[in-house]
DNA sequence: TTGAAAGCGGTACCAC
DNA sequence: GTGGTACCGCTTTCAA
């Protein structure tokens, strides 16, 4: 039986007490450092079979179950890898991206956290991070300053890694430069001929981060030319487009880089309902290279944006963790690439 | 200066030791017991002024930043929410539902932690949730026993909550029964006069968690009628698509269940491609709502599906935590309803 | 082959 | 007001 022990009358649930290894010490008749011996199998210390038994009998009879907090704490240090869970909602690139380096990272036998800080900004956040003493840090987006990168390796994270759009001081980088998605969307549509070049940028917020540079691309891309860009706020609703599409005429566009795909073809339903022939009048192209776009008469042109393989990230991390006086490493991940279809 | 205990000189990297409450009560000139009244704010202990800013100071000038583990290990519990994440990549529904979940637990003081288990099954994983100690569990799917709710328990879990098709002895379910909307989708074709009806199966690996209660749903749906129900599987690409619209004649269908919005626009297009009229030889209905759909020409009819508000699962939990020996909640969670478009 | 004991970093009781 | 100290669960050295 199991000794319930200070469990004061008056408490509510007379939950049984959790197994703790002196627990299972206890009943296979043994000490606590043989079960810690048996149940790891250390290999610096030969245990007798029926003693390793009675241990795994004991242990399973209790439903035992080790501490992480304990071992790791006793340890000095855990193989997780966090990685704060991103604030804005993602798509189905990025979310796939994320699931296959989850993947690659336990193959190298880290454990990944996503650990949800939401309401805490910069450094709080940092610090709240810090607090859970990862191995390593993944942050995407730009969600960290030099001085949390600071105070997460001052709290022995051996790698802190960010995946965004700029390069944080002390941190390993995964330059995501979304400018290049506008960039090639521009010089594409330029070299067909267009000149007076519309940008969606999506009123939702939280995606600045990405539609900014993304529209900085675009300028980047038609310096020095003679076309024009006009920015096109819109929400990601039907009547946002409709109205923007009320508006064509005076705006006078004769192509649009519609963000991503999804707003392309809200766009491109509006427009055609208001009597815009795509491509014709305006030529339009999204990026993400969603398989839906195909769908579309016209076909949708897009810029199709290569990630990194989540294996490498997570050679990157374990190279980090292994040798974390090395200096950062940057790398530029975002690959852009206008796939061409109809709608421009 | 920050003394460098335990550093042998062969260590690779003479990476500074993480500062500890020791440290900031050696630099404050105070014990460890002050250290840890200050910085927590123990209402029960006076401290002087002077000495609060002196600890204060030492705690900033070192980076000092509290161990979780430790103090979760002392105080015997924590207030971690661990939600395994789920193996499929789930469609923007889900991930708003989520998010908006993880902002309720916040607000509610719990810490939410997704955690990835790739390639442990059934108990292996549950133990290995376990191992962290969280005061609760949100398993999403049908990715734990009645076993691993038991060990979940044992480990002192307080609450553990599925999210899925079906509940789980001992744990609290929210019962979200994907045959709701096959059914509806089902009982909305039948009163439009449909009789011979497809059922668009996913081949995708994974979704058959929710392909398959949705094919139930409409055969329960058409149960005790004269409609017939076919099964057609097809991937999420236009090749496969065309093949199926292809067969189209053969198949003598005159309504199709989508599985979702995703699908049934891509069907939609080989259909209408293969000269199959939409309402008038084949109705097309979906599922999720997707503002895409609304966009097609017929624009798609959808079952909209309403989950519960992350605020009310988050008031499940804290419930659940605070009286862990209450009968396990069951809801139903899950809103079908359909909304017709054009496609219907 | 096994056990006793130290100690990881915090917290909180009890003295002073 | 502040300090000493026991203890949370586990690993690991050292002795037996």
């Amino acid at each position: 039986m199991v000794q319930i022990p200070n469990t004061p009358a008056s408490a509510p649930t007379p939950q049984r007490a959790v197994p703790t290894s002196a627990d299972v010490a206890r009943l296979a008749g043994v000490s606590r450092a043989t079960v810690s011996y048996v149940l790891n199998n250390t290999s610096a210390v030969r245990i007798s079979e029926p003693t390793r038994r009675r241990v795994h009998e004991a242990a399973k009879e209790l439903g035992y179950v080790p501490h992480a907090a304990a071992r790791s704490l006793r340890a000095g240090q855990s193989r997780m890898v966090l990685m704060p869970s991103p604030t804005v909602p993602v798509g189905p690139l990025y979310g796939r991206f994320i699931n296959e380096l989850q993947w690659a990272l336990s193959r190298l036998e880290y454990t990944v956290v996503q650990y949800g800080t939401l309401g805490l900004q910069g450094d709080e956040a940092a610090r709240a991070w810090a607090e859970l003493r990862p191995v390593a840090v993944l942050v995407p987006g730009s969600r960290v300053g030099p001085q949390g990168v600071a105070v997460l390796q001052r709290s022995g994270a051996r790698a802190v890694v960010t995946l965004g759009p700029e390069a944080v001081e002390g941190a390993h980088a995964l330059l995501m430069d979304h400018a290049a998605v506008g960039q090639v969307a521009a010089t594409h549509l330029y070299a067909r001929g267009r000149r007076r070049i519309g940008v969606v940028l999506p009123e939702e917020p939280g995606l600045e981060i990405y539609s900014a540079p993304r529209l900085d691309g675009v300028r980047r891309g038609l310096r020095g030319t003679d076309a024009v860009v006009t920015e096109l706020p819109l929400a990601h609703d039907e009547e946002a487009a409709a109205r923007l599409a009320e508006r064509w005429p005076e705006l006078g566009l004769d192509a649009v880089f519609a963000y991503n795909d999804e707003y392309a073809m809200l766009l491109m339903r509006a427009l055609q309902d208001a009597g815009v022939r795509i491509p014709e009048d305006t030529a339009l192209i999204g990026s993400d290279d969603l398989m839906l776009g195909r769908l579309l008469r016209p076909r949708l042109s897009t810029v199709h944006i290569e990630l990194p393989s989540g294996r490498e990230l997570a050679e990157l991390v374990d190279r980090a963790v292994r040798d974390p006086a090395a200096a950062p490493e940057r790398h530029e991940v975002l690959g852009a690439a206008v796939i061409q279809r109809e709608s421009t």
